[in-house]
DNA sequence: TGTTAGCACTCGCGCCTCCCGAGTGCTAAC
DNA sequence: GTTAGCACTCGGGAGGCGCGAGTGCTAACA
């Protein structure tokens, strides 16, 4: 069954009230708030066919009405309308991104924390992964006798890399040895081709040489597959400003599950994968259930070409969507530029 | 004047009670718990006297009493006992431990989460800073034409890297040029020897590879320097544990402050300095408002010879100090074996 | 038929009051 | 010096009350 447009109108002011006061809403605020030109009582019985409807829930008798989650979804469906950041707040932000920033997970956590004092919620970040990546060059390079920094280059652009220590001394001609087996064996594969039964053939035909590949080898893996996100918290204090988090056991249930990278990197992995834009999860529709009373809206940034990261934005079902959208969308823009620019492309 | 040890006795118990319970613990109470062969109207004379002394605090009129400040440095200068972990808990802690870890920075927050998972504390850990490290050599790694890898070694054995992108192709006999001119010049040199003049100095005799050798130099400064120490924080949600952060403002300024990185970092570099020990400021002996009323335990940790991060656990004034130095001495001693045995020494 | 005014009813919340009990300090006896 | 007894204090929880915001229904109006 259609809304009429009425219905409509009143639905939008009803949870942007909401949004905006944390108090249930009714009908007489909304008759002299908001100019529709229909009396409280009109309103009245529009509220009650909304709450028919399933679009709206009333706590107990004598309250206004609130949002219901399916109030919430028409709403940043088909209500709601984008924010514009003021001056002020745009100055602001373009602020605190002209810091020169040079190392990627940098950039990424000092974005989350800007997003997080724009829009005043907590901000998550899975900084990219990259599964499908294929080898473009490894470098050994020896620091000490038994010390090198092994250097991987996938096909994406993106350079990794880490101090291996050896049990014993290696010399110039086992690193040339291996850095060029390298080379013609795996340039050009991904994780999934690099097989076990492949790898053993490997150490096996580098003899005294093997140990040194099999360390090598193992850490390229690494790279290719890359497969527990790390992720970046900003600005989790930010959840206390809301009245819904006063309790302080909902409180300690959010901060318990913020606490855990994993729990984090498991949201994220679950949502914005079906879209290349902007998702938003709705209460329960996260399907994490101690997420089930907040909501959590979600990007997309790319690094490059393959690789992509996710940064959201958390807060409490009665989350200021139209602000956070715009903002996440806009910061998103830029944030592909500030990456595109450090990594020179 | 010195606390006969009938008052020391009382003291100890009232603190102690007071940690396990966070109620404010009365004279009956003491009589009844403690077989201190002491009737309450004795244990209250001598509660009075321990009052005037300053070592307890009355919330109001017809409470028990609180350890003061000043108790609580009394307890943990001469009262308080070592606690053993129990077995249990120290098989945990093996478990945990016994991960395979390959990165400084994943042990050192790995750790940090067991230590809160241990006391039921939030932890706080400041990496490595490297102040007067001197440059042992640096490498550069031409990755790709406007890409190189700097890799920059110092006399505590560390190793640091970053890509470094130059807006003109380069070609080894820049590279060449610049390796060999820094090994010569700046080889053995710490940050502060490195002054402005002479860096000028040198980008003119370079000519054409100034700007390159700039980029450089300016990297190998913030290794040489590394000012603002990465932190880590773990476990926060459980201060929320503690009966103090029930009130949610109190709950909002801890969290406010730990949010930011700056603040902990600061509040780390001011604490533990003096001993290479453990060291405890409890309340305002922190020096930092926001943590007025929180406590903190802080230990050392050494990784290679001169390289030293913090590493501390924060609770309320009431905090189980005897448990919390206990398993950080003992978690302490371990990350060192950890740190060598990663660090191959 | 849709809109509006009026009115009785509901019910959460803040406020006040009162009482209980834990704890103290003092005094007097042992 | 220690202890028992007692009057006094005061925070906090329980219960009662009234206010006010909000609803749903009915009846009148355009």
């Amino acid at each position: 069954m259609e809304l009429s447009q009425r219905k409509r109108m009143i639905l939008q002011a009803i949870i942007e009230d909401y949004i905006a006061t944390a108090e249930p809403v009714g009908s007489r605020n909304i008759a002299k708030n908001h100019d529709l030109g229909l009396s409280a009582a009109t309103i009245r019985n529009e509220m009650a066919d909304l709450e028919d409807m399933g679009y709206l829930e009333k706590p107990h008798t004598s309250a206004g009405r609130i949002p219901s989650e399916m109030g919430y979804r028409f709403y940043v469906d088909s209500l709601m309308q984008r924010y514009s950041l003021t001056v002020e707040e745009l100055a602001g932000l373009q602020k605190s991104m002209d810091r020169k920033y040079d190392q990627l997970e940098g950039v990424i956590s000092e974005i989350s924390d800007v997003i997080s004092k724009v829009t005043h919620y907590p901000t998550v970040v899975a900084f990219p992964r990259e599964n499908k990546s294929r080898l473009r060059s490894v470098r050994i390079v020896l620091v000490e006798e038994k010390l090198a920094l092994v250097v991987v280059v996938t096909d994406a652009g993106v350079v990794k890399n880490r101090q291996v220590r050896f049990s014993n001394a290696v010399d110039y001609a086992a690193i040339d040895a291996v850095s060029s087996f390298i080379s013609k064996n795996l340039v050009g594969l991904c994780a999934a081709d690099i097989t076990p039964a492949r790898m053993m053939l490997m150490y096996e035909a580098m003899g005294d040489y093997g140990e040194l590949l099999k360390v090598v080898v193992s850490f390229v893996m690494e790279c290719l597959r890359e497969d527990c996100a790390k992720v970046y918290i900003g600005g989790a204090s930010n959840i206390l400003n809301n009245p819904e988090f006063s309790d302080i056991d909902r409180a300690r249930e959010f901060f318990s599950f913020i606490d855990s990278r994993e729990n984090v990197s498991k949201m994220l992995s679950l949502m914005g994968n079906d879209s290349d834009d902007i998702s938003i999860k709705i209460g329960s529709e996260s399907g994490v259930d101690e997420m089930r009373d907040t909501s959590i809206v979600v990007a997309n940034y790319n690094v490059g070409d393959k690789l992509r990261g996710k940064i959201g934005i958390i807060g409490p079902t009665r989350m200021d969507y139209a602000r956070v959208v715009s903002s996440l969308e806009m910061i998103n823009d830029r944030l592909g530029e500030i990456l595109n620019r450090i990594l020179g492309q």
